[in-house]
DNA sequence: TCGTTATATTATCTCATGCGAATATTCGAA
DNA sequence: TTCGAATATTCGCATGAGATAATATAACGA
């Protein structure tokens, strides 16, 4: 394994709003200030997570006239996400003892 | 999804000295100098990356007299490395599976 | 008990990261 | 061309994370 390249990925993944896109874009292709409206958060801030997402390879980009449509790199993200998902389907499946409440 | 708690776990998968970490004690459990020297690092440091994982339940802890054995928490952590093994896309990993390149 | 080994924690320093505001760029329409 | 909308980038600041050295704790044997 490339445990550069790797943890990078997986660091990128490890940050909630960076989660929250990747799961959004699971859905369908979105653009940025659909993101912006469904994650209430400024422009810039949705723009600078996604550089990231884009620099490590994790979602694809195609500008349709003005607006610039982010979608997932399916390959890539999709497994990791299911893996999670059916891992805790309900974020409460996997709570080590007395972590409850 | 509880975005908080599977981004802290991705955050604390997403350095390469855990990641290493998680794939030795994948292997088999393993004490702190072990990995101490397996890793090329210092105990302090060994022993703060083995405390953020033990804090979010990826690994286990068994003291067996002086030294303090810690092992993987199998069913949550083998689903994710094995989901990264087998999509490890240089294939620059020791996956003897299928992969050729 | 004392000393030694193994591990954990703390202190401190430095660098990375995240955010908002401001600014720049890109594109389409007029 | 110029304007406005959508997006990207830059800047400055505040906070977080990682490394080392130093210190503390825990367990064992003499």
């Amino acid at each position: 394994m490339n445990f550069e390249r790797t943890s990078a990925r997986l660091k990128a993944l490890g940050h909630p709003t960076r989660l929250r896109i990747l799961c959004l874009l699971q859905k369908e292709g979105s653009c940025v200030q659909e993101l912006e409206q469904k994650l209430d958060l400024r422009q810039s801030n949705v723009s600078q997570h996604l550089r990231i997402l884009r620099d490590l390879d994790l979602v694809r980009v195609e500008r349709a006239g003005q607006t610039v449509c982010y979608s997932l790199n399916t390959t890539l993200v999709c497994p990791i996400l299911d893996t999670l998902e059916s891992n805790d389907p309900d974020g409460t499946s996997v709570v080590p003892e007395g972590e409850s409440s």
